[in-house]
DNA sequence: GCTTTAAAAAGTAATGT
DNA sequence: ACATTACTTTCCAAAGC
């Protein structure tokens, strides 16, 4: 009996650790990241929520709390690439994928699909344009979506093609590595989406 | 417009089986010719068939699965080939084993572009995974028939996991009528 | 869970000319 | 800038780790 109750401690505070570890590897991963507070209180949330409903076995504590704050930076609109959320943390990619989707259809997270418009503030920024480029971009954005081009695009490549055209629309060029470094993209990926969504605006 | 269900194409069928007799992989290994079987990496010896043209995987318990035939017939008559090597390795094979068909994969066209982000929310996100930065294809669950078909932006789709050609056929009838009824085709 | 086999869809990526 | 090859997703069975 006593062995039992000491388990029970054992168990309740290997919980607890594991808790404890989750929820400081979201704060490193986001601060890494440069995301609010509040970014890290909704993983943190999502987390536990995970935790309750039994969707950590069989998986890594890294990975779920990865995945937990890519849904959070989504939901709270500051979305973050797979790619970049890897950066920081050491489980890869395809797994904290993998982890994302699993745990968004098990907690029935309402996941809307990534507006690219989103990417295009720290983009813009992070390139140095200027705020009419960013509207510009926007504006790109939302009418070649509304013709239907986006359906399978990925949002980052998407917003990376648009700043693109955008900024020599605007006389403020920048080359196509440029664009895509900051977007981690290839700059084959930003030649097709441009090249669509520049024919889709009737530029040319 | 074409009927949608016209344009359906068996693209890939699995079927399992078995000869109901143990074998010694090592020695079919080295009397069949084409054979590649490597037990430290899989323990299935792999067996290509050129016309009909399709992958067989043989097991030591004498159970086999094929995959690739284009057709329920071709998987037939893929496995009589297989069935037949083995008997001209003086291996016994029994009269005609029962083949069950696991899984065909079709393919389709809605004849349409498909705005998935629209669908994607339209639908209630119940069903359906669409992460475009992953995929591009959009991921629909069915219950009845119990499949999941995976559409894409061009109004291609890809129907897998049934087991009847007659499956593919439901599905599309009824991802045409949904999204029909929340005016998501067009 | 993983390993292998096959096939389609369309997007993205790595590599090669 | 272009092509080719390869990987992402879905499904399923098999035996074994």
């Amino acid at each position: 009996r006593l062995r039992k109750w000491q388990e029970r401690i054992r168990t309740k505070d290997a919980g607890e650790r594991n808790l404890q570890f989750a929820l400081s590897e979201i704060d490193r991963m986001a601060s890494a990241l440069g995301v609010p507070r509040s970014v890290r209180e909704v993983a943190s949330v999502i987390y536990r929520r995970a935790l309750d409903e039994d969707l950590i076995r069989g998986r890594s504590i890294e990975g779920v709390a990865t995945a937990c704050l890519y849904a959070a930076c989504r939901q709270e609109d500051i979305p973050r690439s797979l790619e970049e959320v890897s950066e920081v943390s050491r489980v890869e990619q395809k797994e904290i994928g993998r982890t994302y989707r699993y745990v968004a259809q098990e907690l029935s997270l309402k996941m809307e699909p990534v507006d690219p418009k989103q990417y295009v503030p720290r983009f813009v920024s992070e390139l140095e344009l200027s705020e009419e480029v960013q509207a510009k971009a926007n504006e790109i954005i939302d009418v070649t979506a509304e013709k239907g081009l986006l359906s399978g695009k990925s949002p980052t490549g998407y917003a990376a093609a648009a700043i693109y055209a955008a900024s020599l629309l605007c006389n403020e060029k920048k080359t196509q590595r440029e664009v895509a470094d900051v977007a981690q993209v290839t700059e084959v990926t930003i030649r097709n989406r441009y090249q669509e969504q520049i024919e889709a605006m009737g530029i040319h | 417009m074409v009927d949608p269900k016209e344009t359906i194409n068996i693209e890939n069928v699995v079927a399992s089986t078995g000869i109901g007799q143990e074998l010694d992989l090592q020695s079919v290994a080295m009397d069949l010719e084409g054979a590649d079987y490597d037990p430290e990496q899989f323990p299935g010896l792999v067996y290509r068939t050129q016309e009909p043209k399709s992958a067989a995987l043989i097991f030591r318990s004498g159970k086999i699965v094929c995959t690739g035939a284009k057709s329920t017939d071709d998987v037939h008559e893929s496995l009589r080939i297989v069935f037949d090597k083995l008997r001209d390795l003086n291996i016994q094979v029994d009269d005609d084993p029962e083949i069950v068909v696991q899984n065909i994969v079709t393919s389709a066209d809605l004849g349409r572009n498909l705005n998935l982000n629209a669908i994607a929310i339209g639908l209630g996100l119940e069903n359906i995974e669409y992460e475009p930065e992953q995929f591009p294809g959009l991921v629909y669950r069915l219950d009845d028939p119990d499949v999941v078909a995976l559409l894409f932006g061009s109004g291609k789709l890809v129907i897998t996991g049934g087991k009847q050609p007659e499956d593919a056929e439901e599905a599309v009838d009824k991802i045409v009528s949904r999204l029909e009824d929340l005016g998501l085709l067009e």
